[in-house]
DNA sequence: TACTTAACCCAGCAAAATAGTCAACTTTAA
DNA sequence: TTAAAGTTGACTATTTTGCTGGGTTAAGTA
């Protein structure tokens, strides 16, 4: 398991697509804009997302993307997984012949993390991130409504303060 | 947080540290050998981690690198932020100006993503990681064990199949 | 003191990954 | 049937990665 900027470009594209492909399809070029990533670069991502029936593809004018299942069947490190190159990592091919050396001892160690990250994100979905993202906005504007209470609370202590 | 094959080799480089370091400094050129990373490759990570205050330098004869800290105290995020480039990853530059915009809805989301994956890797220690690789090795040794005792029975059957 | 061993430092270089460009080719709504 | 909208692939520039080889400096040892 890697993540680079390339798998955090395609799991924010599929955000992106999550949140606007609820009615109708998405064209790249929405998701160009307003992602600012190159439409190239998202029409590669996108080949591979849906070589690996992540998404669906509608041709023709009216046509873009969707999602190829609903948003709390698609996990992080599938999407992930679906535009990295799969690099073995390993050495020694996997092979059995240093078993027994001290060159596989902390390779297995790495192995057994990348493994356990890759769990991690295999159990957050879209619509997680997604409902996440709305407590946190609702939390954010009630943060703000608070303040402004306060502000303007201050406000009139300040004036009855004056008046008095 | 970005995890490439640069913070691999520095992790795998972390851990053959702890794990050989008990009694005295470790030479890089050892590092390079049991781990088959180049030396070269090596004295940048490690100039790296120095100056992050993750591991001490030793010159002279006898000397080499020790953790600067036990590895209980010592997390895979750190490591990994020690030789990762910090990249700022906001196209906004972290400015309240597209903050209504549509171009940062996903952007949030995946910062908290990755807040959550360093939070992650943050919880987990090299010493854990060896601990782990200690009872796995156990473990597998065990089960070669089991193997072999099953194997030494089925012959064992089949010569008294033979002898019938 | 000379010698050795290692960390440290630096400039550069080849391969790979990343990000993007361009030009064909398909589909389909109007 | 045609033009808009999408797919596809080949090609290029830039950055990162991993490595080579040249040193210098500090600390032990003969």
């Amino acid at each position: 398991m890697r993540l680079t900027t390339k798998g955090r470009y395609a799991v924010t594209a599929m955000l992106d697509l999550a949140f606007h492909s609820d009615t109708k399809p998405v064209t790249l070029t929405d998701i160009a804009a307003r992602q600012t990533i190159s439409l190239s670069y998202l029409e590669q991502l996108f080949s591979r997302l849906r070589r690996a029936n992540m998404v669906k593809g509608i041709r023709g004018p009216g046509g873009g993307y969707t999602l190829a299942d609903t948003a709390d069947k698609i996990n992080i490190a599938d999407i992930i997984a679906a535009v990295d190159e799969p690099i073995d990592a390993t050495k020694c091919g996997g092979e059995a012949n240093c078993q027994k050396e001290q060159a596989c001892l902390t390779h297995d160690l790495w192995m057994g993390l990348s493994d356990q990250i890759r769990a991690y994100l295999k159990d957050i979905t879209l619509a997680q991130l997604l409902e996440k993202h709305h407590v946190q906005t609702v939390a954010k504007r009630q943060d703000q409504d608070a303040e402004q209470v306060i502000e303007i609370h201050r406000h009139t202590e300040l004036l009855s303060s004056l008046s008095e």
